[in-house]
DNA sequence: GGTGTTCGCGAACACTGTTTTCGAATGAGT
DNA sequence: ACTCATTCGAAAACAGTGTTCGCGAACACC
């Protein structure tokens, strides 16, 4: 029944035998790891060897491997660059979304983080306060500006994930049963999409977003 | 190198000895357990034992779990009841959503499979027939019209997640925190949008969903 | 009957997250 | 300098996991 999130977790007595690694150590063994091999490559005893040590004890850092992937998630957040909020909010926002994105590509395992797990440590909320910064002139209430924070996140990682999942197989696969369901004849509306122009005219990131939180937040 | 996805990996001639039981079967088996006891008890092993065989016999149906989540999320996709395409193009998209919604909320692990993986098998493509047939008379074009789609699916199973996730401990983790955060002071933005007025006037699923499609795909 | 082919599945392999356990290392108190 | 509570490191063990192999059994057709 232990409810406190890892990020108000830290030990550091000052008695005992002092620690030979540090939480960030590990965490950023994970990430290398991560960025490497995929994030299913991401265990215990990997990680460890990573820091030539046994897996064991790593849970002197770190209570489960939930709670090390959440500290890789927020590790990368604080990548995001974020200078004083200063005139209207759409560009500033799609900026935000834009470094999501180019972290999302250098760190092909975040996506799959952000989507289904939506933990926020203190570097995520950081971003969280620039946003609402951001919007802090914007008639919206509190509870919408929340949702479009989530909006963000959430497409910003759908779409990176996309453009991931470009180059592998699972496209490849994709494709070969959409091309099966059009010449099955059925299904005439899919059939003219997929036939008619240039099939994907270059996914338009920027303008995508911008539309998407016009359409939440209002002009 | 086997690039065919499952959907077209279908049983063999009348040669050889008759199997026991059918994919579908196993697919049922499997979402059954998933309902009882989430995703990560879907093992081979545990829908074995819930079709009364072992665990190898999946194997002569599926060729991996990951194909069998497959399967799980295209079977689920069925329940979708998809009228005949009439009228405006917003309120029936919407009740698309809605009925998304509604599947999800039944089946807690769907949204978790729909954000991470992006497959679609029979009836997803189905659905995506009837969300291009529904916006057939729409002047947007066809990549537009399957980012719509793709935004769609998305968010509903996001927010879907979202709700799902209300009542566990995860919630109480992310409060604890964000309490924290606010105690310390900084965060100004954050503090306030927390602590003014109701903390999350519910969650409007329509309204959000209508805001956002209306942005992508215009009046 | 034979034969070709498929099915069911016990056993095994190489993993996984996590707990247990205990020796070793340390800083504080005396 | 010596104790000693406290912490750390990590080997071993536990209870699982996905997947493959191999073999006997079961069927359709000739």
């Amino acid at each position: 029944m232990d409810a406190t999130p890892v990020w108000l977790r830290e030990r550091r007595t000052g008695v005992g035998r002092p620690a030979e690694r540090s939480r960030a150590e590990v965490t950023a063994a994970a990430i290398a790891l991560a960025d490497r091999e995929g994030l299913a490559a991401v265990s215990m005893r990997r990680v460890a060897a990573e820091l030539g040590t046994g897996a064991a004890s790593l849970y002197r850092y770190v209570d489960s491997r939930d709670d090390l992937l959440d500290l890789m998630t927020d590790e990368v957040a604080a990548g995001y660059q974020l200078p004083a909020p200063d005139g209207p909010w759409l560009p500033q926002l799609l900026e935000v979304c834009r470094q999501g994105r180019s972290l999302m590509l250098r760190h092909g395992w975040l996506p799959e983080l952000v989507l289904t797990r939506s933990a926020l440590g203190p570097h995520g909320t950081d971003l969280l306060e620039h946003v609402l910064a951001v919007l802090a002139g914007h008639p919206a209430d509190a509870g919408r500006k929340l949702e479009a924070f989530g909006v963000m996140s959430t497409l910003t990682a759908a779409l990176a994930l996309n453009e991931l999942s470009g180059g592998s197989g699972a496209r490849q696969r994709q494709g070969a049963y959409l091309a099966h369901v059009v010449a099955a004849g059925r299904h005439t509306h899919l059939t003219a999409a997929l036939t008619g122009g240039p099939l994907v005219p270059a996914p338009l990131f920027d303008d995508t977003l911008s539309r998407v939180l016009v359409g939440l937040l209002g002009e």
